[in-house]
DNA sequence: AATTATAGTGAACGAAAGGTCACTTGTCAA
DNA sequence: TTGACAAGTGACCTTTCGTTCACTATAATT
């Protein structure tokens, strides 16, 4: 019990950070709850603000990872079907994976406080699914799945309100199913809106 | 000067708490932005915690009457062009009002503090402009305006991309003024999708 | 076997937090 | 005019914060 210590005190600080916030988070507690004494954090961090940076420049490149690179984009699907199931895998992934919940929660938190927490939000609730979804309506454009229309403002209309669910499902967790269920009526009431008859 | 000076203390402290958080917040600097020194707060509340409290039971009580009464629902608009402007009075309302953004700032930071920041926070951003629009729409869809759906679905298609929207403001100010072009484009987009021909 | 770097301990630090209290000041009713 | 009270002050209290440091135990390196 020795080298992933420093890991240890990332996962630790993340799930503080995103329950309670940067100031409400106190080096004492966060030492406790890894079996630490609090000076033994300082053997790996200089100091509260580094942990900090380090989870935001690690959010960043996981963000850049998975949103800027091509190959991570989902394919085109190629019935309505697919659509919805695929934006269900999306979802659940978003909703289940603890890293990327943690993720939005501190971010949330953060916002006013940190200007690289507030670009990386404004990425992670808005702009970011928006792009995805704008090249995924584009290829469904061209196989003539749905109507044309300007693809922008398509991935717009559906992704906004799937965000807003996740974060409910962030806020309230007991809702979660309600949620789900909710943004898969909300994809078929979507096709159903701008599929081609 | 000396009656309002609670109420200068719960503005204050709004504008701080909206800004730094609960926990970011501190009594000196509260006390001396109004240009007191801190223990003369403790003349007016009994603690950081009672500030907290009133602000809270002033936001619900706020939004209680804002949304729940009926006769401050607006009026079923009776054209796609008074849809659209009903729908921008109301979001710059929503927007310029400084306490209103301010109340949507606090909450977005402490939902995961407390449970009654939680549960508005809730209402804020989802629910509650949910439920308004859905009546919106079930009078517009008896008007013959737009094809007959599910109202509710509508109400959520529409309002979660100004909700986002709204947020970004919050987030990012400089960004406002793109972002109204944003909502009042989406909600031309809107009336055009379901209106019918 | 001796050395050295690493991880962790526990006591202590100064600063800043929220809060208390005896006191002064200004206002107004009796 | 006086007394009472609300509003504000400044010194002080306790607790907790982030951080430092001399020290120890351990495991790897020479």
């Amino acid at each position: 019990m020795a080298k992933d210590t420093k890991e240890r005190i990332l996962t630790a600080a993340l799930e503080m950070f995103s329950q309670k916030g940067y100031e409400g988070t106190n080096i004492r507690e966060l030492s406790a709850s890894l079996g630490l004494v609090k000076s033994g954090i300082y053997k790996h961090f200089e100091s509260k603000e580094a942990i900090w940076n380090v989870l935001l420049d690690r959010m960043i490149a996981y963000y850049g990872e998975r949103f800027g690179s091509p190959e991570h984009l989902p394919p085109v699907p190629d019935s309505p079907e697919d659509f919805v199931s695929t934006t269900m895998r999306m979802v659940n992934l978003t909703i289940r994976d603890e890293q990327i919940v943690k993720t939005r929660k501190v971010l949330t938190l953060e916002q006013y406080r940190d200007e690289r927490a507030r670009d990386l939000a404004t990425k992670h609730f808005l702009t970011g699914l928006t792009e995805m979804f704008t090249r995924i309506f584009s290829g469904m454009m061209e196989k003539g799945m749905i109507r044309r229309d300007d693809p922008e403002m398509l991935a717009f209309a559906y992704t906004a309100p799937i965000s807003a669910l996740i974060h409910l499902c962030d806020r309230e967790p007991e809702k979660t199913e309600d949620a789900i269920r909710k943004i898969e009526a909300f994809s078929r009431h979507f096709v159903a809106t701008y599929g081609v008859k």
